[in-house]
DNA sequence: TTATTAGCCGACTATTTTAGTAGGTTAAAT
DNA sequence: ATTTAACCTACTAAAATAGTCGGCTAATAA
């Protein structure tokens, strides 16, 4: 059993891509600044995201990605999954055979622990973190630092005036 | 967050010297034949179980290995943490600062989903495991691999004599 | 007393995984 | 025609895992 960024940094993307849903395809350029990930790296994840159909794709100027389905059907569970990132906590994934072929002696203490991880995970839509007041603060933070960039990328404003600007 | 073999190990080699208590100290010997781990990684892993001082050791011929507290006041999570598999899914360790110095979006989530790792990993002690029927029905199959392999190594049995022979 | 047992200790290593980078191709919009 | 942004493959540095190896020390038993 893993968990790393990897399946941290699906569930953040894929919770961005909540976040700003309904103002149609989300590139992953925004969500690798937003979010601190690096756009390459988020372009594997994604590769994976797609095939496990979680997302859809959008090629071209104004592209980008969107959730495949609505927020309260998608739960983290299946994204970490999605990206090879196994809840399972036992050595023989399931099969009960990780002593030479036979059930070891821990093999049903995992077996419980990866049940229940597993029905935590998936008993969290990616509605019910957008929802969160916690996420919704660091998400109004993220817009707003976003934004803050935006201007100053393209250079007209003095750091004073940013706030008004906006 | 992770858990391989070597947090598996250790709950692995604690229970069996759960399940071995009170015939004297066990051997690392005895618990890698029974259960199939290499002896010198067991001994970096008790070395470590030493320390966290969950077992006591006893040098020389007929020595080994005890728990050092009973076996209600041993819980899975504290042999986890003892080999530094933390139980942990935060990215910053709890921090909340993951993301450049500020919290990052999920971090809340995977507060959460630590806390529920580990009170249910807490909540498991080594003798919950020794009660269990699976996990007795599991010992005494190992019990009786050992026994039918030092026969064999001592030599004198025919194999169709080995069980009348204990 | 001497051999044996079994814990103790440090260093070394092959393999795998992680967390990326780099460099290019293709589809769609302006 | 150019730009945007997805798509794809291959490569890589660093870390962790799952060990191995060799030698040392304390306690027991012959
Ligand atoms: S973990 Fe399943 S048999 Fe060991
Ligand atoms: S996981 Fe704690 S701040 Fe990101």
């Amino acid at each position: 059993m893993r968990l790393t960024t990897k399946g941290r940094y699906a569930v953040t993307a894929m919770l961005d891509l909540a976040l700003h849903a309904g103002k149609g395809p989300i590139s992953l350029a925004d969500i690798s600044e937003r979010q601190g990930i690096s756009l390459s790296y988020l372009e594997q994840l994604f590769a994976k995201l797609r095939r496990s159909e979680l997302v859809r794709s959008v090629r071209g100027p104004g592209g980008g990605y969107q959730l495949s389905r609505d927020q309260v059907n998608i739960n983290v569970a299946e994204v970490i999954d999605a990206v090879n990132e196994s809840v399972d906590a036992t050595g023989c994934h399931g099969s009960g055979d990780c002593q030479s072929g036979q059930t070891c002696l821990t093999h049903h203490l995992w077996c419980d622990l990866s049940e229940q991880i597993h029905a935590f995970l998936s008993s969290i839509s990616l509605l019910d973190l957008v929802q969160r007041k916690d996420v919704q603060q660091v998400a109004k933070r993220q817009d707003r630092r976003y934004v803050d960039q935006l201007i100053m990328s393209t250079g007209e404003k003095a750091p004073a005036d940013r706030k008004a600007a906006v």
